[in-house]
DNA sequence: CTGAAAGCGCTAACAT
DNA sequence: ATGTTAGCGCTTTCAG
């Protein structure tokens, strides 16, 4: 029912005004970055480009993408927005999009299959050139699906199989965490992460057992009840009612789960980091403003990474993972020492 | 560069394979919800639909939207992912666009007027149906502009004088706030806001430091550093160092900057509450998960209204601007007597 | 019930 | 240096 009201200036009206053909409107208008003077008289040129301002043309990027193929935008699915992870992901993301004048569409899928395919080929039929996934799940065949049908994409943060993305070193936090909490003298260790299906959480979780059976400690308690501030809540609602068995060391593989622990913790009378450590992951600015040790990824570059790997994809190239280093920011909740508020984020 | 690789089945196809003309094809493809046997023999239908199906056809949006004009497309324009309200806005935009059918397409503008002009007009060159802006800027002329080119939008969030919106009673906010920080025995004021160009903090600001007055207090002192952790933080460094006046009640018109700030009074030895007491605004997981007290807005349900005032407009129906109503969360941090840790969220 | 034809706004051979 | 032509994939009169 609705209208984009106004009816746009086309290449029509300027030609008409100008008294040339629509073509040679067309190239004049394209050539902004090559010389303009090859392609029409100089006296033409500055009529077209004067009768172009005049009346605001914008080229009409329907007619372009549909006679084209190519619509210069690029897709970015996210399992939410509303995260600062996320946020710095797509920000990445977006300046290199920016720097080679492309478009990007973002939308959310839950995590939910059925949205994702929906809304994954709501892209696919506005001709995007190209996907970013940042919501891949391990156990799904709908990327290679999609690698199936010939469709340009990367992963970005979560991994799939073969399929090619940028991530953060995943095993490594894994690792950093379970030292750092057993060089603190921790020995009775927990681990809240994701389901399963994210390859994050997976491979946090993997690391940090396996370097803790290396140190040859207990087993640490697993919890999957999710990654933000309620999944933290109910994970250590189930720490507290440990049936005899009390931990002294957490890893929560998301800085929202770990508040939403420390939160209950607290509440209980625990201590943090007394009774209890605890350290996040992706040392947001909540972190570092309530004093949360964390993980720390570039994840602005991880965007620009997948961006910039889709682009070399577009051209051609062989492309291949990447795996960004992660490094570990000691603040109070692990370390008494460290001051109880704010370290200056970096 | 790229290439949407696989070529898509067309209607052509579609016909060439059945028999008939793509004009039928259209007709049978397009009349999902009225009843398609309206237009051809159920022989035809049945022929077409089988082949559609088994060719995996989707109808090419790009060409649609340039033969139909219109696109089912809403731009929403935010300025910036990452915090939880803006997640929960577009939450309920999404819902309501879903359930009619339509596709938003989501960027960010930074706050910033150039990317703001840039991405709008992106979006309009893509023909999208109608725009939503959660980023408006008190002082700017650019959505007189667009209202101008009869362009159909919302705004939500933040209001921008005539402009139909949906909004928090942003000053009810402002007095609820002041009011319990007062009943709470509090008489030192601040508050911690946004820079002015956003009217949720300017009006949650005035109706504040009015309140503060109309109960004889001294003026508050208000810190227009942002709403961001980093805000909080700056804004509490300043208060810290007051020159011989020491606040002992603070309103963030922003959850984050609250925490921010609270960091870094901890980070000084000042107690929460006792020494100061602090009330943030939005209500965010973390704010429940950390005992922080707040103000409290279904913002769900205020971009579902934005986006089903955008639909009521589109259907040529007047509209007018509405303000939802506000509630307070006592928590911790105003109110020692409430639990350290989490409260349950709603 | 179905087809032919025109055209949305633009680009890209191919002419001249 | 510029115009003519064709057509991207689809919808929509208008005929029959």
């Amino acid at each position: 029912m609705p209208i984009n009201g106004n009816q746009r200036p086309t290449q029509r009206q300027i030609a008409a005004q100008v008294g040339v053909s629509v073509a040679t409107v067309s190239r004049i208008l394209n050539a902004q970055e090559t010389k303009p003077e090859r392609w029409a008289s100089p006296k033409t040129v500055a009529a077209i480009q004067a009768a172009a301002a005049e009346l605001g043309y914008r080229r009409n990027a329907l007619a372009v993408g549909l006679r084209t193929q190519r619509s210069h935008t690029i897709g970015v699915l996210l399992a939410g927005l509303g995260d600062d992870p996320t946020a710095r992901i797509v920000a990445g993301i977006d300046e290199v999009a920016r720097e080679h004048n492309l478009t990007t569409l973002v939308t959310t899928t839950d995590d939910n299959p059925t949205l994702r395919t929906e809304r994954t080929f709501s892209m696919l039929d506005r001709s995007v050139d190209g996907l970013i996934f940042a919501d891949a799940h391990l156990e799904e065949s709908f990327l290679d699906q999609l690698q199936a049908l010939n469709i340009p994409f990367t992963l970005v943060q979560r991994r799939h199989r073969h399929h090619v993305g940028v991530t953060a070193d995943d095993l490594m936090a894994g690792t950093l965490a379970a030292d750092h909490l057993i060089n603190s003298g921790r020995q009775q260790l927990a681990v809240i992460t994701a389901p399963r299906y994210m390859s994050t959480g997976y491979e946090r979780t993997k690391a940090y057992v396996e370097r803790v059976a290396q140190a040859g400690l207990a087993e640490p308690r697993v919890l999957e009840t999710g990654v933000d501030v309620e999944a933290g809540r109910q994970a250590a609602l189930i720490l507290l009612d440990g049936q005899g068995w009390t931990p002294n060391g957490v890893f929560a593989t998301d800085d929202s789960a770990a508040l939403g622990a420390i939160g209950v913790f607290r509440q209980r009378g625990w201590r943090v980091p007394e009774d209890i450590a605890v350290i996040g992951c992706h040392d947001t600015p909540t972190a570092a403003a309530t004093g949360l040790s964390s993980l720390s990824t570039d994840l602005k570059a991880m965007g620009r990474r997948a961006m910039e790997l889709l682009l070399d994809r577009f051209a051609g190239l062989e492309i291949e993972s990447e795996r960004l280093p992660v490094s570990l920011r000691v603040r109070h909740s692990t370390d008494p020492n460290q001051p109880i508020g704010t370290t200056r984020a970096e």
